[in-house]
DNA sequence: CAATTGACTCAGC
DNA sequence: AGCTGAGCCAATT
């Protein structure tokens, strides 16, 4: 999975849901991002590409969340200030498992 | 081993 | 258009 996420490019985003789908199970969209959660730190994925169905960043509170809109936004993708992905349905990646 | 929880998502209101 | 409720599957406790 971390493999099928590092093929997202910079400036672009994905979901858990289409990241799941792509896995083959889309109902397993939490355990997507469970895994994520399960990341460590000085991780080569892109984890903070990962936004929720509707391109918005999930977990709120966190100081994590604050990270991963800064990267977001360093990468050339706007975030609004609730977390919203500008031009999210543009900048989502077409996810492809390689078998 | 069974119950609860959770970086989600879809359908209703 | 935004909030609430129910559904889903795996990991944790």
């Amino acid at each position: 999975m971390h493999e099928l996420l590092r093929t997202v490019p910079a400036g672009a985003v994905t979901t858990y849901g289409d990241l799941a789908g792509a896995l083959g199970a889309r109902s397993v969209a939490r355990q997507v991002g469970y895994a994520l959660a399960a990341l460590p730190e000085g991780t080569d994925v892109p984890w903070h590409r990962v936004v929720d169905g509707r391109g918005l960043v999930t977990r709120p509170g966190s100081a994590n969340a604050k990270r991963q809109c800064k990267l977001l936004r360093s990468e050339g993708v706007t975030v609004g200030r609730d977390g919203r992905v500008a031009e999210f349905a543009s900048r989502r990646y077409a996810l492809v498992w390689r078998a």
